[in-house]
DNA sequence: GGTCTAGATTTGACTTATTCAAAACAACTG
DNA sequence: CAGTTGTTTTGAATAAGTCAAATCTAGACC
């Protein structure tokens, strides 16, 4: 038996336990490897996992990140042209800032006030239970390499 | 040659060649398809395409709303769990309602002014070019099953 | 109208992200 | 500590989209 139930862990184990799933190694790898490192893709957390527990299966990884998700314990964000991230901030509306040209994603908090785009206008009959809001752009690096290469033409 | 220059599809034609591209049978077909029914799968224009235009192959579609996509002309949403949608609104701050049940995915116009979301507070350098707003919810339908269902256990 | 060329389309293979299903296994309950 | 339910492994399969080479054609120009 791997020795996983560090004080550090407690907490998590906590958590995985609290939203009725069981307390397993492969769901501690996976959310310690979340809380290190956010936005991370389903192929990043399996080779983060790797890592810490070699035996893991990817159907492992999708699984788990599957039971968070539905469990509420992660987000999963499904950024256009690249695969799903997951991250663990989870409640507090934060949205997404994507570059186009090299895919990065960072958090950006909320602007006005705490939840603005929360009220659709015409709902069409729908309940709505949350709002993404995700803006694209370039990353700072991205916006200095095309200035160049358009200067360049 | 398929008699494809009606007076109708004539300003098709002219936004095509407006956005610097060639005018086909093909593109005129997708346009056209897409203005029927918006929120369209790639699939769902090929085979719309195929009524018309029978030889049309999926990779002249693909190619079409690629090329459309890039130009402006269309719109390209990628919504979580399903394939990606093209519609012709464009330039109209309009957003989206997707229903987590059945997919089914609505036009919602823009509730706080014209564009409420467009200031991060903290952009982390990013040049921020648009925003997305998406709202997830249950349509009307898949709302009432969901009722029964609950009150039947 | 005829010719040319860049751009469009076809054909066919391929990749990537993800899901499904059955069997083996392990965490919690009592 | 034994049983049951939920997890994980193993292995295969799928959906959506992309890539590349060859063929074709819309629009420009003569």
């Amino acid at each position: 038996m791997t020795q996983l139930d560090l004080p550090a862990s407690a907490t998590l184990a906590d958590s995985v336990r609290a939203a009725g799933l069981k307390v397993t190694s492969p769901r501690l790898a996976v959310l310690t490897m979340l809380q290190n490192a956010p936005h991370s893709s389903a192929e990043d957390v399996f080779s983060g996992v790797r890592n810490e527990l070699p035996g893991t299966s990817v159907q492992a990884v999708y699984g788990v990140l599957a039971a968070f998700t539905a469990a509420g314990l992660v987000r999963r964000i499904d950024p256009a042209n690249s695969p799903a991230l997951f991250e663990c901030r989870v409640g507090d509306n934060h949205h997404h800032i994507l570059c186009v040209s090299c895919g990065e994603l960072k958090d950006v908090d909320c602007v006005i006030g705490a939840a603005p785009c929360l009220a659709p206008s015409d709902t069409s009959g729908f309940t709505v239970y949350a709002a993404e809001v995700t803006f694209t752009g370039l990353c700072e690096p991205c916006h200095k390499q095309l200035a160049l290469e358009d200067s360049a033409e």
